[in-house]
DNA sequence: CTAACGTACAACTAAATGGTTGTAGGTAGG
DNA sequence: CCTACCTACAACCATTTAGTTGTACGTTAG
């Protein structure tokens, strides 16, 4: 079911726009809530004390993002997340922590360069 | 409209502030460039095409995050990024993929009850 | 057909953001 | 000592954001 296996890497402006989706409480609940994709934007904008146009805007937001999707079912979209869109924000995290966790490595390295020197001084 | 308050999880104002944080390409730099906690304010802001203070604010919102720490070295202020902050941010996202894969189980469940049903009426 | 509903979008306000410059104070090197 | 460097912070500006209201338009129900 996953369209994934491939080291489809993303854009900076992607990462960037998928954290600030993700960096709102609302929007939080709206991805949750939307997770079985049966709930138009006007059942949504039911459950939050904001004004619909507002719920609307998050849920573009999250659209954006590529977040969720809104299917047309006659005169009401119904929202609902992509599944696959928190394996790319993960992607994102793994990717920050491998180029700093290498950064760390390369820095030990070159401690343990030192002591591999210090180890061949003294040989 | 309750807020869950598992003592493991973590509050709806700081995944906020976590993943604002992390949803700008400079700040995601910072944090990497600080992996290795060697870097002061200063030579981090040598890096970017913008003025010391925008770094410095950078960093505050990094700091504010839980993400970066600061040791003061003397005169310089060394920039260290938290290990655990990184898994701070999985551990919100699987929170959030709990959650709503929890919803979709629930939808399918029922599914699997309709099917169920249907198997049992079978003709 | 008409009325009610759901959505889209525009215009507006208040507040937050990302950037700038300037100033003040602590610390280190010469 | 004193000068240069690093940091902290304030004030300001432009842009974006999160919210509002209002309006227009397509679709469904009665």
């Amino acid at each position: 079911m996953q369209t994934l296996d491939r080291p489809d890497l993303i854009g900076d402006d992607e990462v960037d726009s998928l954290f600030h989706a993700l960096a709102d409480t609302t929007r939080r609940d709206i991805l949750r809530r939307s997770a079985a994709g049966d709930l138009s934007v006007s059942r949504l904008a039911d459950l939050y004390p904001m004004s619909f146009a507002a719920v609307q805007k998050h849920v573009a937001v999250l659209e954006r993002a590529g977040l969720v999707i809104k299917e047309r079912r006659g005169r009401e979209a119904l929202v609902c997340t992509d599944q696959a869109a928190v394996r790319r924000a993960r992607l994102a995290l793994d990717h920050l922590e491998a180029t700093w966790r290498a950064r760390v490595d390369a820095m030990t390295g070159l401690l343990d360069e030192d002591s591999e020197q210090r180890k061949g001084a003294a040989r």
